[in-house]
RNA sequence: CGCGGGAUGGAGCAGUCUGGUAGCUCGUCGGGCUCAUAACCCGAAGGUCGUAGGUUCAAAUCCUUCUCCCGCAACCA
């Protein structure tokens, strides 16, 4: 039986179109969760939106909707740009679906029936004109952030966690599993600001605004956003605290949540902390990914320079968007967008090394031997070079990919497809191809070389799915396995060009 | 002294844990080739590895000082 792999994207806060720089942790969850089904993982993949909370009911009233009105459209746009990006999530979920929001209310009710929620008082400061409780590091110059007046102590009824009670067990957890927090300096920032500290017990519950799933037995009050978003991670696969589905079961704990590196507190401390109030295991690893950012900071309308995912690739391609959102962000700090730096990656890596190679051997397939090929094994010494990296890439890939080091992973598969273009200058097939008696040898050059961009083409898969799927057509080829085959017979269509040039100067 | 991360040829990065010829991609310059999307291949120039000191036969790598950049510092998601 195969072996499950639980993997998740943070849901979507529903305030608005995402950006390309939001679009990033769909497009790197769907390029590991194909990965892992490449290697044999029952994989489930879950993403979706969260609906609920003040900021939405503010911003469904400037749109002259009703909350759930203004969410459903948001929430479709989102999943329309998840679906653009090619993504292949196998559940998109909503924390207004009705299931959640039961499940949610049930669990709210079992904390509070243990004692882990108990109803207190909310002492913040309060600033009456803007609405808003402010801490104490939020205020500028002692007053409000927003209007710039002063601030004033107020009480307000609550219900709180008791984070405290778990904190000892957690910190126990985070060092006993080494890799539970991604990347290491952010499990530094969790253990230092937070832990060692010593954790406060968490306001759970809202009285200010209505859009939200309400504490069933005193309905004045809301359920805090992220105690309703984040149980979606287990309310979709079927928990109930009177009886979990077989489902459930079965995935659970997640194997990886990936996130933001700005909600990864959440992530690391309240969800932990929550699970294990329902005694429940912990996911195995959160990753807090980098940002996507432009040359001038993170995007937002104030600045102008939010840039969308569905613009670039209507002008690129989905594959050109994706391969730069894979390729270009480090492992732990944030990567650039430019579009001058994407028209590089363009034209270097996917026209130069990868589209011209595919293009160059079929042409020569086609020329030489009419598409028709098959291994003569009239082997040189010069190729064992090419073989031997052929035949590591299968590993190579899996210890970055191990380490959600993506790029570095599409790294490996293009220094294979770089030692293939230098392998044709070394072996110069039209040179081979004016001897007759060089026959065989010219078309094991060729075999060599088809065989090298095939298994390339199936760890691409991963990453630019439709690329991959154009080279296996070009090559009239299903055999989709990850090793160099030694008697394969090829018969090859017509060579079509993968990734059209971009003209810089336009 | 709040905590943490970073500073490496023109640009972007790897190497730092486990000291020992400073590596990759792009760019620049020169050469080769012609199967291919003026693509591909080879070679060269270019770095006191942020600063100052220390340990060592030997430091980008270990220790300390300082400078600059970035993240976090809880109930907004």
């Amino acid at each position: 039986m195969k072996e499950k792999y639980y993997i998740s994207t943070a849901i979507a806060y529903t305030s608005g179109k995402p950006h390309i720089g939001n679009t990033y942790e769909i497009v790197l969850a769907d390029a590991i969760a194909r990965y892992k089904r490449l290697k044999g993982f029952d994989v489930y993949f879950q993403t979706g939106t969260d609906e609920h909370g003040e900021k939405i009911e503010l911003k469904a009233k400037e749109a002259g909707l009703t909350p759930k009105e203004f969410v459903d459209n948001v929430s479709g746009v989102i999943k329309n740009i998840w679906d653009i990006m090619n993504t292949s999530y196998d559940r998109f979920v909503r924390t207004t679906d009705v299931q959640h929001e039961k499940v949610v209310q049930k669990i709210f009710k079992k904390m509070y029936d243990k004692g882990d929620i108990y109803l207190g008082e909310y002492q913040g400061l309060y600033c009456t004109p803007c609405e808003s409780f402010w801490t104490e590091s939020q205020l500028v110059d002692g007053k409000c952030p927003d209007c710039g007046r002063e601030v004033e102590l107020k009480k307000e009824e609550a219900y709180f966690f008791r984070l405290s009670k778990y904190q000892d067990k957690l910190m126990e957890y985070i060092e006993s599993h080494p890799h539970f927090i991604e990347p290491e300096s952010r499990k530094n920032e969790m253990i230092n600001n937070f832990l060692k500290p010593g954790l406060q017990d968490l306001c759970v519950s809202r009285t200010s605004f209505d859009w939200g799933i309400p504490v069933d037995f005193d309905s004045k009050h809301i359920v805090y956003v992220w105690l309703d978003a984040l149980t979606n991670y287990i309310t979709n696969i079927g928990y109930d605290p009177d009886g979990s589905s077989e489902e459930f079961h079965k995935l659970w704990p997640a194997d990886l949540h990936l996130i933001g590196k700005d909600i990864i507190r959440f992530h690391t401390l309240y969800w932990p902390c929550f699970l294990m109030s329902l005694d429940l295991p912990l996911p195995k690893q959160v990753f807090g990914h980098p940002w996507l950012i432009m040359s001038d900071g993170k995007m937002s309308k104030s600045k102008g320079n939010v840039i969308y995912a569905d613009d670039l690739v209507n002008e690129f391609g989905v594959d050109a968007v994706r391969y730069y959102m894979l390729h270009e962000i480090p492992f732990s700090s944030d990567g650039v967008f430019t579009r001058d730096l994407l028209i590089e990656r363009i034209n270097g890596d996917l026209v130069n090394i990868l589209g011209n190679l595919v293009n160059r051997t079929i042409s020569m397939g086609q020329k030489y031997f009419e598409g028709h090929i098959e291994n003569k094994k009239v082997t040189e010494d010069v190729d064992q070079e090419l073989l031997a990296m052929v035949s590591r890439l299968e590993e190579k890939v899996e210890e970055k990919m191990n380490r959600l080091e993506i790029g570095a992973a599409i790294d490996e598969i293009f220094e294979v497809l770089r030692r293939s273009n230098k392998y044709i200058d070394e072996t110069t097939p039209w040179v081979l191809a004016k001897e007759e008696e060089k026959k065989n040898r010219l078309e094991t050059v060729l075999y060599n070389l088809l065989e090298s961009i095939r298994v390339c083409a199936v760890f691409l898969f991963p990453f630019l799915p439709e690329t991959s799927k154009c080279i296996l057509i070009q090559l009239h080829t299903d055999n989709e396995s990850m090793a160099f085959q030694e008697s394969t017979t090829y018969d090859l269509n017509q060579p079509e060009i993968l990734f059209q040039r971009i003209d810089a100067t336009k």
